[in-house]
DNA sequence: AGCAATATACGATTTCGTTCGTAAAAGAAT
DNA sequence: ATTCTTTTACGAACGAAATCGTATATTGCT
């Protein structure tokens, strides 16, 4: 069996992600594109940022044209889990609760949205 | 007015932080030794960090005594409230709903956990 | 007083992430 | 074919974070 040891994306990188998993596919250009919106950085420092990535294997890239195309190799889920489950023991005591009733009672929710966060929790609460 | 700026905490400190805000105060050693059942590092190693903590402002000590003893200078809250919403946007697509999604989903709640979020649901419900 | 143990102070080094400049390659336009 | 534009490749430099070794101070013990 082989297992693949879990590569922690930088911050700069899970911006790049971020990107990825919502696009799919982009050339280097479209990722700072977008990137720029909210970031100032050299279109290069850029391309070389995904370029270690692509070292690293967080993300894949078809260079079969001028233009190479990325995208992401690494799923959001494990991601988030792994970045949740960190940020759970250091910050919240190991208490997923803990985290669940800060974020609800920080950030605003709409009433579909709580109905979601109901339906789930009547499940939970079945079992 | 004075505003004081948010010094974000790097990982280690975050460690650190966590064992602080855990037992209040505490001595290098004692951090140390805390530190070191999940981690490999030497004593001046977690000695230096801690100082650099003390001048950046983000834990306070009293160096009355020969062993100077540490607590935290920032409060959990606003460490978390900064974090998560980082968190939410970066990996969640700026929806908090997801992230309690995920939350409630992937890591186990005890049935008295599940009733306090009932709780704050129906809170947030009526409103 | 002398010694051992424990603590802090601090500089040096290493590692890692980020940024950028420059060169070379590939296409597109004229 | 030559020129312009876009792209990748790559090394260098910088800064921040982390690690560690050594010196110095403080305290307790005999």
């Amino acid at each position: 069996m082989v297992t693949t040891k879990y590569i922690k994306p930088t911050e700069s990188e899970l911006e790049i992600l971020r990107i990825l998993w919502e696009r799919n596919t982009a050339s280097v250009r479209e990722v700072h594109e977008e990137l720029s919106k909210t970031k100032e950085a050299g279109y290069t420092t850029t391309l070389k940022l995904m370029q270690i990535m692509h070292e690293k294997g967080l993300v894949g890239r078809d260079d079969s044209m001028k233009t190479h195309i990325y995208h992401p190799e690494v799923s959001r889920e494990k991601t988030q889990k792994h970045l949740l489950g960190k940020m759970i023991t250091t910050l919240f005591r190991g208490s997923p609760t803990e985290l669940v009733l800060h974020a609800l009672g920080n950030h605003k929710a709409s009433p579909e949205e709580l109905e979601e966060i109901q339906q789930l929790l009547n499940n939970l609460k079945k079992q």
